[in-house]
DNA sequence: CGACGCGTTGGAATCGATTACACGGACGAT
DNA sequence: ATCGTCCGTGTAATCGATTCCAACGCGTCG
C-alpha cells in the first residue's frame, strides 16, 4: 500500500508538501498541488488513518455504547447516530452491552484504548465505577436515553411524562380503570421514570397503582411474559397492561395469547417505544413513540460540541402517544364518538 | 493520560522493558515484572492502541459491512459476529450500507483507511469496482450471506434450496397450487438464488412459475407491499405469497390486510429469514430460518484464518423450514392428518 | 583464568503521518 | 543597491508504542 513518501517521490516534492496539499494548507504553489494530486490519483494513495491519529491525537471517531442491539429502538438510534456523525465527519463504533454491565465496561475500555474522540452512552446499569472514571477523566461524553444521576454529563433524552398522561387519559376514556405496568430495571433511569409518570397520571385521575399491578421486568421479552402471567393469575387481573419497553410488550402479548385471551377484548396492551413491527401485530399496538432521529441528531451534535470546544447542552424532547387498536375502540383520531 | 514512559519511569526501567512485560515476552526478570505491573496498576496505564497499531501494522479489528441494520436478520448476524470476534480477540466495526452502493463504498473506504485487519461483507449490490479492488489488493476478506460471483473470496452462507423444497412441499400438501414469490434485487446472489430454488421446487411437483407470479422487490417492506398489491389485482391471484426476505413479508402482510383479506384463510404467506417477530404476528408466519449464529461464527473464523495465515474455507450451512400457521392447517409437526 | 553463553536490559530505529522552524529566492520599498 | 517581507518548500522532531541489536553481568566450563 502506497505511503506518503511514495506520493512525494512521484510528485518530486517532500512529504511535508504532500501533507499540506492533502490538508488544504494555504501555502502550496498551484503547480506543486496539481503534481501531488496527480500522484495521489495514479497511486491510489489513501492516508493511513492510524498514523494520522497518532500524530494529531484525534481519531474523528465516536463510540456508541448501547444496551441491546437486538432492541429495534436502539438499532434505529444507532442508525441515526451514524448518519448524523457521518454528516459531521465522524465515524461511529458501536458497542453492544447486551444489558450486561461487564460487557458494557469491556466496550468502554476498548473504545478508550482506541482513543475515540467522544463517547455516547446509554448506560445498561446504574453506571459502573469505570464509567464514572471516564466521565471524570475528561473524555467527552454524552448520555442518550438513559443516564446516571450525579454524573456531570449532558443528557439527551425523550420526556415521556406528557405522553404517558395522554395514554392514561386515552385508556381512562375507553373505560379502563385497572391499569398495570411492567417496569424496567430499577437501576436504569428510564425504568423508574416511566413508572413514576404512570403513577402520577393515574393519581391525577383518582386511580391507584397497587404494588401487585407493578411487574418487575428487565427490558427483555421473557420478563414481560413472566410479569404478565403473574398479573393474569391475580384474583382481580388488570384491564390494561402497559409495558415500559417494546420487548416486554411482546412478552406480554405472548402470555396473553397463551392464556387464550384476546387483545383488546379481554385485556388491553400498550408499550413504551414505538417500532415498525407494532403496526403489523394483530392488533396493532398502541405505543409511545420517541423522536429517535431527533434524539440521535441532538446527541451527536452535543458530543461534537463538547469535542470541538463548544459548550454542549442537555436536550429533552417530548415523546408522543400513537394510539392503535390494542386498547380498544378503533381509529387513532376519534375519541369518545357519542 | 499516562504513557509507557511514565510507567517506565515509575518502575525504574526502560520503556522497552515495560513493553516486554505487557506483551509477556519471556526474558524479563520476575522482579522487573512485578515493579512494572505495580506501576501499571497505580497509574491506571492503558496502552495506546493507535500507537501500537501503527508500529505492529495490525489493529485487531474486523470490519463488517452489512446491507441494512434495520433488518433484524443482519442485526442478529452483527451481534453474533461481534461475539465470536471478541472471543478471538478482535473488535468489530460495523458499517451499514442501507442497501445503497455508494454508502457501502464509503464504509469500505473508511474501514480500509483505518487499516482493519479484515473485512466481512454482505454486498448490497453486485459489487462495486472498489470492492473488487479491495479483494484483489490482498486485504483479507470474507463474504457472508451474499457474495459476488467471480471474485475469489471465501463465502459463508446458508443454502436455502432444501428448505425451499420443504416449504413448497408443505404448501403443496396443504392443497396450494398457485404459488407466487417476491424476489430480491437481481444484483444480489441471494435474490436470484431463492427464486431459482423456488422455481425448481415447483417444477419437481409439476407446477409452473409464471412471470406474473414473480414480483420484483428490493428487500425493503414497501416493495413487498407493491408486489403483493399487484398479485392481488391479478385475474387469478396466487394462493400463496413467498417473500424472499422478512421485510418484504411484512409489506405483503400489510397489503393483504389492506385488502381486507385474511391469512391464511384467503391467502397464505411465507418468508425467507426467520425473525423473533414472526412468532408474534397474527398469524405466526411460516419462515425459512438461517442458522445465523453458526454463519456468524464460521465467517469470523474464516476471516481470522485468512488473517492469521491459515487457509480459510467457504462454508455452506443448510437453512430449515419453520412451519407456522400463516399457510394454513395447524401445528408445525403434523403434516397431512388423514 | 579466560572465554563463552545466557538471561536481562537499555538505546535507538521504526511505523506514517503532521507541523514548527529555517532557509532560499523574489519582490517592493527606501 | 540594500534590506525586509512574504511565499513556498524541505528538514527534522514528534506522537506512543514495538523490536532489533549491542552490551552487560554473572555463572560455568575448558
Amino acid at each position: 500500500m502506497a505511503g506518503i513518501k511514495d506520493v512525494a517521490a512521484r510528485a518530486g516534492v517532500s512529504a511535508a508538501t504532500v501533507s499540506r496539499v492533502l490538508n488544504s494548507h494555504p501555502s502550496v504553489s498551484a503547480e506543486a498541488r496539481t503534481r501531488v494530486l496527480a500522484a495521489v490519483e495514479t497511486l491510489g494513495y489513501r492516508p493511513n488513518a492510524v498514523a494520522r491519529s497518532l500524530r494529531t491525537a484525534q481519531t474523528r471517531t465516536l463510540g456508541l455504547v448501547i444496551s441491546d442491539v437486538l432492541n429495534p429502538y436502539f438499532t434505529e438510534l444507532a442508525r441515526f447516530v451514524e448518519e448524523e456523525a457521518r454528516a459531521l465527519g465522524y465515524s461511529v463504533i458501536i458497542g453492544n452491552a447486551d444489558e450486561r454491565p461487564e460487557l458494557q465496561d469491556h466496550h468502554i475500555r476498548t473504545l478508550i484504548d482506541r482513543r475515540i474522540d467522544g463517547l455516547l452512552v446509554s448506560p445498561a446499569d446504574g453506571g459502573s465505577p469505570l464509567m464514572r472514571d471516564v466521565a471524570l477523566s475528561g473524555t467527552p461524553m454524552v448520555f442518550v436515553d438513559r443516564w446516571i444521576p450525579g454524573v456531570d454529563v449532558p443528557v439527551v433524552r425523550a420526556d415521556g411524562t406528557g405522553a404517558v398522561r395522554d395514554l392514561v387519559a386515552h385508556l381512562h376514556g375507553l373505560g379502563h380503570r385497572r391499569l398495570a405496568i411492567i417496569a424496567g430495571p430499577a437501576a436504569t433511569t428510564t425504568g423508574n421514570e416511566r413508572v413514576e409518570a404512570f403513577r402520577d397520571a393515574l393519581r391525577k385521575l383518582g386511580l391507584a397503582l397497587p404494588d401487585t399491578y407493578i411487574g418487575q421486568g428487565d427490558f427483555q421479552a421473557a420478563s414481560g411474559r413472566r410479569a404478565t402471567e403473574r398479573f393474569l393469575a391475580l384474583a382481580e387481573p388488570p384491564e390494561v397492561v402497559f409495558a415500559a419497553d417494546n420487548l416486554m410488550a411482546l412478552g406480554a402479548l405472548d402470555a396473553i395469547r397463551a392464556r387464550g385471551l384476546r387483545v383488546p377484548d379481554d385485556i388491553a396492551l400498550a408499550a413504551f417505544d414505538d417500532i415498525p413491527w407494532f403496526v403489523h401485530t394483530d392488533p396493532p399496538i398502541t405505543a409511545i413513540a420517541q423522536p429517535t432521529a431527533d434524539l440521535a441528531r441532538a446527541a451527536v451534535r452535543a458530543l461534537a460540541d463538547r469535542i470541538e470546544g463548544r459548550t454542549p447542552q442537555s436536550v429533552t424532547l417530548p415523546a408522543r402517544l400513537v394510539a392503535r387498536r390494542s386498547c380498544g375502540e378503533a381509529a387513532p383520531n376519534q375519541r369518545s364518538d357519542r
